[in-house]
DNA sequence: CTTATTTTTGTGTTATAACACGTTAAATTC
DNA sequence: GAATTTAACGTGTTATAACACAAAAATAAG
């Protein structure tokens, strides 16, 4: 056990088992990551931005404030303004106001946006029948599980 | 199960089993990178740097070309040369020219270096309990393995 | 009803990351 | 052994992220 951490890391051993957890979710969360950049890339996206469009699209066709965006980030970014402001540009988007709170920024996608989020659609989901190939069903829900005991008690 | 996937993203439902599998790493794993990235900011280095001079401890008294360093890291970085820079300037690490290649640029960790990071590590160590204290030994070694099957058939 | 506090936003600034290129040295090929 | 290819590095440039702050509006307190 432990040996393609090691190889990954080019390392031969861990400080500990805990240390060993850690590292190993961190690399996974890198290799998804790369793999899932390269898709958005493609697109023309960021990974900010198509997480953007993903919890927009989820509302579609409401809004959301721009506090609320964060919130539902995977990786809250303090910078969701000008995340916003790019795809904006692309016409993604679209701003507007709140009628019942003026201080909201509301952001809504756009049906340019939708568009794009359904062309990549497959290749995203492309990456998760690489992730199948790897786990059966039982061991999905089996890692699952274990992830969320690490971050579940801090919500 | 998926509850505390939910509550985080705060949304009801995910697309199939595979992208709940995506995410729940992603939570985790920036979960854990901030709480270590707040260790770390304490002793005024950033996650980068940390992993830099991490991996130069473990040669230490000898460096590593630049080109070594990279592929050692967690997340691979493109920057190494400036992120070496900035360990530099305080003093936390030295480069020479290596003998025998003379395009190496070599670094390797001074006493002020290791110093930090012994300085550092008893914090770090610290948030190993933390997981400790979510997961058992068999679940650790459970949660590494299936992490490994993601990741592994790519090395 | 007025004042204080909190929430939300946008922007200015600085630091870092990403990308592309040119240079030098080693390795390979002929 | 000369010429070509590959490897490693550093730097210049642009884009993005991180941080701090001030303004506007809602909420809470007095």
């Amino acid at each position: 056990m432990g040996d393609k951490l090691k190889q990954w890391l080019k390392q031969t051993k861990f400080e500990n088992l805990d240390h060993e957890v850690s590292l190993n979710i961190f690399v996974a969360a890198y290799f998804l990551r790369s793999k899932h950049e390269e898709v958005m890339n493609k697109f023309g996206l960021t990974m900010p931005q198509y997480n953007v469009l993903r919890i927009l699209k989820g509302v579609y066709p409401d809004g959301h404030p721009r506090c609320d965006i964060i919130t539902r980030m995977i990786e809250p970014a303090p910078d969701v303004t000008r995340i916003i402001d790019r795809l904006l540009k692309d016409q993604l988007v679209e701003r507007f106001n709140s009628d019942t709170d003026k201080r909201l920024s509301m952001t809504r996608i756009t049906e340019k946006g939708i568009k794009l989020l359904e062309k990549a659609n497959p290749e995203i989901l492309a990456l998760g029948t690489y992730i199948s190939s790897t786990l059966s069903n039982t061991e999905k829900k089996n890692l699952s599980d274990l992830l969320e005991k690490i971050y579940g008690t801090y919500i």
